[in-house]
DNA sequence: TGCTAATCTAACTAACTGGTTAATTAAAGA
DNA sequence: TCTTTAATTAACCAGTTAGTTAGATTAGCA
């Protein structure tokens, strides 16, 4: 993802605030997914972003204020895209079921995100991370009370099973989720590509059919429904740029730690 | 999990190799399980386990060698009593869930597993890693094999739904581990202990119901059935011994890499 | 043209980290 | 008792790695 891969760059000056701030996300957020926050290296992120180290340090105050910059990129993506799906018109179970597509799609769209959230996720362990509490706050808390919304107003229209609504909306989750973080598995157990476009479609198809079967009071038609929702064409045809929506303006702050 | 916490252990010597590897084994799974491959530290390993750093590598080869056998203390565990289940008498329906349980049980009885495993994922990422190759093949492998023939057996026989077992084995599994590596979502979302005996309890019976009510042809008796499977008494009471399975015998190749 | 602020880098450092070595201790034979 | 060997440690080392600093380059502006 280096900025000027080839072209005799002109050292020293580039003067692509944008550009540099942008590459810097892309590499870390490849970086960070790959090797955890911990086997993360800033020169490696450096590296494949074609700057200086100290430029990291320059747009980011450290390490771990890179790490939340990257969780965010994705999660204001996720968070609106979804939000979108589970307060729009129609019965729950449409919403929901559009909204499980959503969340796949967005993952879909950019594979990294996930094993960089499972990632989080492991080093959360047992203290409270900053990170994940900002992240669960932030983003997570409000998807999970619309979405279990939307699950107690099918129940109580009797287009759902009485399921309890806050182990199940985890349980969506998790099954859109996992799928993308145990590829590796996948990939050696089945010898296939996980992330091919025909194996996300049926992955996508499965996981809609699992859902809808296991929560519709009338499952054959709830299986309908899903497999509707699943082969319906794209909604967000560019979903706009990625990063760099942020301002600009670099860190700065001179406070050393310890 | 230090050997000898207060007495005044005599240093130099403890002759005690079994307690002393297994020390090593238990402390490395918490710290791995916490901080991932690269996050996680030989000294504070063997701080925590109350030995010298160098009788890790007189133990075990290197890091690498040291997770390896973490991850085998495990899955040897988990591949003996899911095959249990899954190569039982009775309809597949029965096996299947009876399967689930014996999965969600060995995890929650070790919770440091789900979360080591997942970070396994994470560092696989891309390129083939040898240490989930590795468990992928000796025990990962031989479970998905007996749970998608259990799958087929239930579909032709009718009494499962004309699911994908290739995409639905994943599916379950996925079900099954996610609540642990969520937990940490769960307990500032939720704000309580994911892992006390009733959520446990309450969790295994939500996901034994989700699977059930995806799977059966005739859903309320699925669901029925997942019920009194979920409510079982344990079947096995202690489950041997942990770790210190295999010979005592040092490692000792003096053969250097690089 | 010269000043100022934003952007960017080479070179450095202090702390850490995986791994090694040589020595020490106790138990078990001979 | 003497010797060997398994178990264990203190102290060390070489390579990394997050983070810093001082300075260079350029665009825009007065």
């Amino acid at each position: 993802m280096a900025l000027h891969p080839s072209s005799a760059t002109r050292r020293g000056t580039r003067r692509q605030p944008e550009a540099s701030r942008g590459a810097i996300l892309q590499a870390a957020l490849v970086e960070f997914a790959q090797e955890g926050i911990a086997g993360a290296r800033m020169d490696a992120i450096a590296a494949a972003a074609g700057v200086n180290k100290a430029l990291l340090y320059y747009y980011f105050r450290d390490k771990e204020a890179l790490y939340d910059a990257v969780l965010d990129d994705f999660f204001v993506r996720l968070l609106s895209r979804v939000t979108q799906a589970l307060d729009g018109a129609g019965p729950a179970g449409e919403r929901l079921l559009t909204y499980a597509r959503a969340h796949f799609d967005c993952i879909s769209e950019s594979l990294h995100y996930a094993r960089l959230f499972q990632g989080e996720l492991m080093s959360a362990g047992r203290g409270k991370s900053s990170h994940l509490t900002r992240v669960v706050e932030r983003y997570i808390r409000p998807i999970s009370v619309r979405l279990i919304a939307v699950l107690q107003e099918g129940i109580a229209s009797g287009e759902f099973r009485h399921v309890d609504a806050m182990q199940f909306a985890p349980s969506i989750a998790g099954m859109i989720v996992h799928y993308f973080v145990v590829a590796p598995v996948a990939r050696t157990l089945f010898a296939i590509d996980p992330f091919s476009p025909q194996a996300l479609q049926q992955r996508r198809a499965a996981v809609l059919d699992f859902i809808a079967a296991a929560l519709f009071a009338d499952q054959s038609a709830g299986v309908k429904l899903a497999a509707k929702v699943a082969s319906r064409a794209e909604a967000q045809p560019g979903v706009a740029s990625n990063a760099a929506k942020t301002s600009t303006r670099r860190f700065r702050v001179q406070g050393k730690r310890k």
